[in-house]
DNA sequence: CAAGACTGATTGTTAGACAATTTGCTGCGC
DNA sequence: GCGCAGCAAATTGTCTAACAATCAGTCTTG
């Protein structure tokens, strides 16, 4: 792993490490100028990394707004995983038609199984991006893999949120990888779109289902603040 | 249509537009001076411009090297076909199961097929273009329209080079058009993609059969170059 | 004739400045 | 007390100028 030669790609990397490890929570104000002084570069590099970090959906911001970071509500996960579906699902189905399995979704799913069992939350989060990373690289379309690489941020997003989530079942992630795995090497395309779906249905509906738990407590929290102090209410 | 308020965005579009129709040919170098020289903007901004050209995949640039006009081959124009398809399927999909026929859709196939008639080429391009577009943006799904943004800068670059296309046929792209929206309307998921699959499929053959002899030209004018000048072979 | 050094062009990054815009606050009138 | 105009601070957008790093071609030299 080399070091990014350029000044911006280092400032990227961290300022997206800080982002996906909820260092950065969601929400947060991300100004140009407190770039600049943490990192001790110029505002131009500052502005262009956040620029980067806005088209990889990690950000928001309009025109002489400040940069916030990417809070996904109910709809918007919805339709990440919409979106993420069109793309690896193009890719599962060309992989199946080849019957081409990658050498690097195989290793990456290793190491899911191994994360999974050593209760590893962070590094499973990594490998399940990896696993999927290679599946839609090794269909060899490289606009296909830009276009993966543009909501993967957002993806990760979640997972950064889900850091205390509760294991499903014992590891319903590997069996379903798995799953896809197989019906690839079966050379069965219908399968394995159908596989990569009910696995992408599941992993949404375990996001959604914490979202709405962090929105209940949220609420809760809202009303007991409310009951303390009634003349506040907006 | 609104003037960008933003100077980036101006020179933006201004870059791409003349891009697109081909003034800014394939191949040529774009230096952040000459930008600043023919637009009279600072280099910062000429720089950003550069960059977003790069990522809508106009533009070619690797580190320190100059800027080129992206120049696509057989296997591109192949690869992002297939990106396209990818998208577009799961729109259209999308679509037909609601049996949503976007509005938007519907007007820009008649444009398209009024340009036909008058033979306007640059108007079918773009009506074209407004009409794909209008399939994804109409299946609702911000990021699956921000995805098609992203390569459908690399398809207007295939139909500007075809500025002096013949017609296919009468008009097989309207009959085309047609045939996806007829399916979308009648809830026929499969048929629509099925529709959209023939139809990229003839758009892309379209654009290789112009590849292929753009290159055979190409290689006789070299041919002939050598005959006359055998010393400066290779 | 080939390998290395030099030169010009180009990009990457920084610093500082100013205009335009947004935002939060202040104070005014009601 | 409340809403609203306006002001001040913060922030972004753009520009100018400069220097270092890198690349492409040329030129020298053995």
């Amino acid at each position: 792993m080399l070091a990014p030669s350029s000044v911006v790609d280092a400032l990227y990397d961290a300022v997206r490490h800080r982002i996906v490890n909820g260092e950065l929570v969601g929400g947060e104000k991300l100004t140009e100028a407190r770039l600049t002084g943490e990192y001790g570069v110029a505002r131009t590099t500052a502005k262009a990394c956040l620029e980067r970090l806005t088209t990889a959906g990690l950000l928001r911001r309009t025109a002489h707004r400040t940069a916030v970071v990417t809070e996904l509500g109910a709809a918007e996960v919805s339709d990440l995983y919409f979106a993420r579906l069109a793309v690896e699902g193009a890719a599962v189905r060309r992989l199946a038609e080849r019957r081409d399995l990658p050498a690097t979704a195989t290793a990456a799913q290793a190491q899911v199984v191994s994360a999974v069992d050593a209760h590893d939350f962070r590094r499973q989060a990594e490998a399940d991006m990896a696993f999927h990373a290679a599946l839609v690289n090794g269909a060899g379309s490289e606009r296909l893999s830009r276009m993966h690489g543009l909501i993967m941020g957002e993806v990760h997003l979640t997972m950064g949120q889900s850091r205390a989530h509760l294991v499903p079942g014992r590891s319903a992630v590997g069996d379903e990888h798995d799953a896809i795995l197989a019906a690839v090497l079966a050379g069965d395309a219908a399968g394995a779109v159908a596989a990569l779906e009910t696995h992408l249905a599941h992993a949404q509906s375990r996001v959604q289902a914490r979202l709405a738990r962090a929105a209940a407590q949220q609420d809760a929290q809202q009303e007991a603040q409310q009951q303390a102090d009634p003349g506040a209410a907006n």
